[in-house]
This record gives structure tokens, C-alpha cells and sequence, in this order.
DNA sequence: GCCATGACGGAGC
DNA sequence: TGCTCCGCCATGG
């Protein structure tokens, strides 16, 4: 796979996360056909266009929480609100329980 | 081409 | 639980 290809695998496995599931940047990345490359999958999520379709808040890191973004937290936030809005719920240290809604395909 | 830098993950302590 | 320490590999300087 090429830069292009891999890009486009790994858009394609987190479009198909059915809404309320998560899944991890390895899951992902395995899943694409990319393994024990998750740090992949966060470029790839970080150079997505706002616009684009593309489900990212659905993927958390291996912990089920939600990864730093550098940012002021302000894309964290979106993040947790997008996945409540879709009956993902946290923890008191703001990670989802994966055991209840990682996404098993 | 060398090097630091990560939306990461697993092992070890 | 919560650190560190590595391996990982595409990117940008």
C-alpha cells in the first residue's frame, strides 16, 4: 500500500463504525490492513478536512480515552460531546468502558 | 539524509 | 492505576 491507499483503507474502516461504537487506532489500523501502525491512523485523522463525513470522533485510544490533540481541548470536547449525542457514555475519568461499546465487527 | 515529533500501544515496574 | 521506556513509521525542518 502507498501513502494514498493507506489513507483511503483507514478512512474506510472508520467509515463503516456503525454510530454509538467505538473503535482504537490499532483496531483501526489492523483493520485497514496497516498492522501495528495506529500512529498512522492519527495523522490520517488529523489531516482530515472538517467537512468531510468522515466518523473520527469514533475512534478512541486503546485506554478508550480520548487522545491529546495539543490543542486547547477545545476538539476533545467536540469529541465527547459527538459520541454522548450518540449514547456512548464515560467514565468519571472520561474514558468509554470498551468492554460495553467498542465496536466488534 | 539525519533528526525530532507525534489523534499510538504494549511491556514492565 | 499510573507512570516510564521502547518500537513503530510518515512528516517536516
Amino acid at each position: 500500500l502507498n501513502a494514498y491507499e493507506a489513507y483511503d483503507a483507514i478512512y474506510d474502516v472508520v467509515q463503516s463504525i456503525p454510530p454509538g461504537r467505538v473503535a482504537t487506532y490499532g483496531q483501526v489500523a489492523e483493520l485497514a490492513g496497516l498492522p501495528r501502525r495506529a500512529r498512522m491512523v492519527g495523522r490520517a485523522l488529523r489531516e482530515l478536512p472538517d467537512e468531510s463525513g468522515v466518523p473520527w470522533h469514533r475512534v478512541v485510544n486503546s485506554q478508550g480515552a480520548i487522545s491529546d490533540r495539543g490543542e486547547c481541548g477545545e476538539s476533545e470536547r467536540e469529541q465527547r460531546r459527538l459520541l454522548r449525542a450518540e449514547g456512548v457514555s464515560f467514565d468519571r475519568r472520561g474514558r468509554v468502558a470498551l468492554v460495553r461499546f467498542q465496536w466488534d465487527p
